[in-house]
DNA sequence: GTCTATAAGGAGATAGAC
DNA sequence: GTCTATCTCCTTATAGAC
C-alpha cells in the first residue's frame, strides 16, 4: 500500500536523502522514483528535470536550516550562550547524519560554479550563514570586549565551522566542532 | 603528430586536470582518452579502472602539494613568516585555478566515505596539513605567546584555512584567504 | 603503442494506455 | 495518479587485429 503523503513532497524528500549521502550525479532518476514509490510519469510531471530537482532541494534546505536553527535558539537570550548554541546545533545536525556534511559545499564540490542559478543560490545561503552568526558577535560585542578586530574575529567563527564541518564529513566524527566550541569560549 | 611526453603521464595528467575542474563523477573514460589524445587500450594497460586512476591521482596531488609547499617557503627562516607564506602559497594555488578549491574535499564530497582506501587517504591528507601548521606553531611559540591556549590556535589556524579554500571555491575568489592571513597577524 | 567492435548496462526523458 | 514501452545517448570495460 502507497503512503499517503503528497507525491510530490515524497519524490523531493527521498530524491533529498539520495542527493546528500549518495552524491546528486551517484543518484539515478530510476533509484528515485523506486525509493519514492512513485511512478516515472509523476516525478516529471511535477518537476521539470533531475537539476530542477536538485534547486529544489537547495532551496527545502534552506529554509529548513534556518528554521531550525531559530528554534534550537529561541530560548537563549544571551548572545554568547547563543552563539555557542549554533555550533551545538551544527554539531546535533552531523551526528545525525552520519556526518556527510553541508549540503552546499557537497553540491558545489560536485557541480562546481557551472550552473549560475545553482551557484547564486549556494553563495547566498553561505552568505546568509556567514550573516547570522556575524550578527550573533555585534550583539556580544556590546557588553564584552575581544583581543582581536571584531571583523576578524566574525569571519573567522564563520570559517572555523565551515572548516570544521567539512572535517567532520571526512573524518566521520564532530571533534573539531567540539573544540571550535571551546576556541570561542577562549576569545571572549 | 602525438606529443612526445610518456603515454601513463599524460593519462594521468589529463585525468586530473578534469577530475579536478569538472569532478570525478562528471568525467568519462572517452573524454579522458580523447584529450589526452591516447587510445582505451593504453588506459587499461597502465590503470586497472576508473577507480584506480582517482587513487593515483590523489596520490600525485599529495606528494605535489608538499613538494610545492616546501620550494614554496625554502628562503624563510622565521616560523611566523613562514606559516603566512604558507597562505601565500595557497591562495597563489586557488588563483591559478579558477579558485576550484581543494582536491580532498571534492573528491570527498562526491563518494564521501565509501571507499575504505580513498577515505583512508583522504584523512591522512589532511592530518599531514594539519600537522604542517602544528608545526610551524610550536617554533612560533618558542619566541612568542598567544592570548588563547596554543591547541586552540593551531586548530583554529588549520580549520579557518580549510573554511577559507571551500569559501574561495564557493565564491570564486581569495578574499577570505587573504582575511584569515590579516587575522593570524593579530593573535601573534 | 594504435584502431575498431562490442558487450552489458544505465542514464535522462517522452509518449500513450488505463 | 498508475503502468509499460521506447528513444537516444552515454557509461565502463574487454577483445582482437594491426
Amino acid at each position: 500500500m502507497k503512503q499517503k503523503s503528497n507525491v510530490k513532497e515524497r519524490i523531493l524528500d527521498t530524491a533529498s536523502r539520495l542527493f546528500y549521502h549518495q552524491g546528486f550525479n551517484s543518484t539515478g532518476i530510476n533509484q528515485i522514483i523506486a525509493e519514492a514509490d512513485i511512478a516515472i510519469g509523476s516525478l516529471y510531471k511535477h518537476y521539470q528535470s533531475k537539476s530542477d530537482l536538485l534547486y529544489h532541494y537547495l532551496e527545502q534546505q534552506e529554509t529548513e536550516y534556518f528554521a531550525n536553527l531559530d528554534d534550537y535558539l529561541k530560548d537563549e537570550k544571551q548572545p554568547l550562550k547563543k552563539l555557542l548554541k549554533l555550533i551545538d546545533y551544527r554539531i546535533k545536525v552531523q551526528e545525525e547524519s552520519n556526518c556527510s556534511g553541508c549540503h552546499f559545499i557537497k553540491v558545489n564540490a560536485e557541480i562546481g560554479r557551472g550552473d549560475k542559478k545553482i551557484e547564486q543560490f549556494i553563495v547566498a545561503h553561505k552568505e546568509r550563514q556567514r550573516d547570522y552568526i556575524k550578527s550573533l558577535v555585534d550583539e556580544i560585542s556590546t557588553v564584552k570586549s575581544f583581543s582581536i578586530e571584531k571583523k576578524a574575529l566574525q569571519n573567522s567563527i564563520f570559517l572555523m565551522i565551515e572548516g570544521a564541518v567539512v572535517s567532520a564529513s571526512i573524518n566521520g566524527n564532530t571533534n573539531d566542532l567540539k573544540e571550535v566550541k571551546k576556541t570561542i569560549n577562549q576569545f571572549f
